[in-house]
DNA sequence: GCCTCAGTTCAAAATTTATTGAAACATCAG
DNA sequence: CTGATGTTTCAATAAATTTTGAACTGAGGC
């Protein structure tokens, strides 16, 4: 019902108080939140990103703080957490002091390097792990289905490890 | 240090007692956990799916949740789930009262039926409300930038819905 | 019909995950 | 160097999700 009350107009710097979503960015909003939420990315996270989508030019800190009505401390981890996975870039304007963020270009190219570094991580890790129990099963002479069953995990594997640097690039590649 | 204390052995239908699961099942176990958590998919289910799948024959529900420790409501919406994926099949001994169960054939087509089930929805709901932001923003002027992507982004859901039912095709198909 | 066994349901409890906000830190202008 | 601005950190809190278990349902057997 009532803005937070923009009293006071005159004082410099008073803070800039920004408008809430409008329905057609909440609207955005809600379907990259619903996909985010497949990958477990968190409901602040894709709010951010679905915010610099939508909006014209880059966005500042307090910007993407102020339209969201969400604390520092999530905009913080939310743009580390899209850094981090390159699916924004920072327009550093010379001599302006805060940083502006803009996505990345493409956003297949986004959702590739969060998958790669949600799975790759596991495969690499459990490749050892599905060596040893695909062993023990031999070894404790299973069942030939099990055998079967446990080989065929550790041939996928092993795949998508030798794929996985050809379809996902790494950063420098 | 004790085992729930086997003691009285004679009674008819002492109950079972399971034993717990064995160092190459928790390792299986812990790779389906990792997997399983990428997509969302809670602990619980994925050690039923694991256990399941390093097991040689189909096994009952009391198997389940006595080797895996865990309560009766768990196993039941466990394999639930996992019927509703179409990634277990209860093998029905005729005169047997207990249903028991395995793993799917193909590990692959579990997946993909998993997948669909998260992505599908999600797609057909946003497909009106994107083609709504769309709209918007062309009628309001919005920098052709933002048109660009917005568009893209209706592109992409349009074309991953027509393909979706001839990559994953639905149960009866 | 009545009893037992098999399994389901669902509200409450436990656990996990995300968000907040105050304090610490960094960087730049002066 | 100092003060102000901009950002990060992280312990505490809130929110969401998963698990539990006791009550319930249904399907046979007798």
């Amino acid at each position: 019902m009532k803005p937070p009350s923009e009293k006071s107009a005159g004082r410099r710097k008073s803070r800039p108080s920004f408008e809430p979503l409008q329905p057609h960015e909440i609207e955005l909003a809600d379907f990259f939140v619903r996909m985010a939420g497949i990958l477990g990315v968190p409901r602040s996270v894709a709010e951010i990103y679905a915010l610099l989508y939508v909006s014209s030019g880059p966005l500042d800190f307090d910007h993407i703080q102020g339209r969201l009505g969400i604390s520092k401390g999530s905009v913080s981890q939310g743009l580390k957490f899209l850094r981090d996975h390159e699916m924004i870039l920072s327009v550093k304007e010379k001599g302006a002091r805060r940083e502006r963020w803009q996505p990345t270009p493409s956003l297949a190219a986004s959702l590739v390097t969060l998958l790669r570094s949600q799975v790759l991580p596991a495969l690499e890790q459990a490749q050892p792990g599905l060596q040893r129990v695909l062993a023990d099963a031999q070894e404790r002479g299973a069942q030939p289905e099990v055998i079967e069953r446990l080989s065929r995990l550790n041939r996928w594997n092993s795949r998508a490890l030798e794929l996985a640097p050809l379809l996902l690039p790494p950063p420098g590649a």
